[in-house]
DNA sequence: CGCCTACGTTGCGCAGCGACAAACTTCATT
DNA sequence: AATGAAGTTTGTCGCTGCGCAACGTAGGCG
């Protein structure tokens, strides 16, 4: 099967590379589809490759000893996911999950070397990815260590529809599927006390859910909220 | 003023390379001695240069609209800091301040591409910094999402003797001073929770501490308590 | 079409720990 | 030796948010 080279012309880490080389790198590459909830790649696996996600979403999780899980961070189509090589790991330090269907590039994680030294443009892309994903850390980590559980929350949302919302007519739609376990997953809290908050911003009229679906209708009152207390 | 060789010789990031190669790099170098408690450069800032450490401790500090103090990490004797080139950054991401006195060797951003490109195993070395910073994060976050703050303080203290710690008689000391406002902005609660606790911990024998220092006695039992309620 | 499982809602009680307050200790400075 | 600032201790109080429990609802699958 052959993969069209304007599959990745826009994507950053390619963008500065001509026809050919795409062509190169896509030959190399496997395309594969994974249904949703299904597991990409385990937490402490040998890193044998490394992803692009072409299309869907991806839950970054780790679990710990007690079988708590927390969400690390969401990825969207276009980002490379599952980079060990670039930090310098042999494995995986989370778990990649698909939050929906998804579907996504790979190549061996032999190939990276190459890809850094030979491709402009591609070594400063990651990096900067991974620049990004640190500063995402950086500030759960302040949210987790200075905010209350509602700003954690709608801090939470907001950087959801930031990064994968939606404009649907009446307000923002997290593009993918979503419960309150797992938004109580990435802001370490219950998923009791998100259904709580959910409820009172529904009857605010702030927010509207449905099962697995949440839109935000007034992403204002929920920044006002997210800095409430201030 | 000319530096030894051998200051870099044994350093990750120049491990690999030649006396003349380091000679280089020390030649573009400038030293510099900071006092405790000055800060080295400050979050929001243009990333002009890049560090070495020395001698001393730096704590990575971020500061949030309210005034808000958050610890993310301490930086060591030998380990590369205030490096937003190698995250595509133009500006440093947090504050560095030094836990005690210091001293650091620098160089202008602008040599950073040509260290990168020209001198074998400072790439690799340095994004396997990035990747260990990246992973600390990530425990954090995890920490803070899932541990009482009991836990949470035992951890902080362990990491700490882990990466500072200094045997002495009786047991294990922080290298540095450190007070319990530190100790609660690197865990997210307050001055008073941390005292509280040690006061505990001192009664039953398992750390040690007067005014800025610390040592722990029994780590083993510290450990026990870090993972208490598993 | 109905069952079953996953998801969501809501009430109640409790406790961890933050907020506030006040006093004490250690250390640097003059 | 006196003064003051910074760091530490300790007590009391109350609220946020978690644990537990029970029930309601929606959607997938046979």
């Amino acid at each position: 099967m052959s993969l069209d080279e304007s599959l990745l012309s826009g994507i950053p880490p390619f963008k500065k590379l001509d026809r050919r080389e795409i062509r190169e790198i896509l030959d190399q590459a496997s395309v594969a589809r994974y249904d949703i909830g299904s597991t990409i790649f385990e937490e402490g696996q040998t890193a044998e490759r490394f992803y692009l996600l072409l299309d869907g979403y991806i839950r970054v999780v780790r679990t710990n000893p007690e079988g708590e899980q927390v969400i690390a961070l969401h990825i969207v189509a276009g980002q490379l996911f599952g980079i060990a090589p670039a930090l310098g790991r042999r494995d995986y330090p989370a778990s990649a999950i698909a939050a929906d269907e998804c579907l996504a590039l790979s190549w061996p994680v032999s190939l990276w070397d190459a890809f850094v030294s030979r491709y402009k443009g591609f070594a400063s892309e990651t990096y900067k990815l991974v620049g990004v994903r640190l500063e995402e850390m950086h500030s759960r980590v302040m949210e987790l260590a200075t905010q209350q559980v509602e700003q954690r929350i709608a801090n939470a949302l907001l950087r959801l529809i930031r990064q994968t919302g939606r404009k649907i007519d009446g307000g923002i739609e997290i593009d993918f599927p979503i419960t309150r376990q797992n938004l109580s997953d990435m802001t370490g809290t219950t998923l009791h006390t998100v259904s709580r908050l959910l409820s009172a911003w529904e009857k605010d009229g702030v927010v509207q859910s449905r099962r697995k679906k949440i839109v935000v209708t007034r992403p204002h009152d929920l920044m006002l909220i997210s800095q409430r207390g201030a």
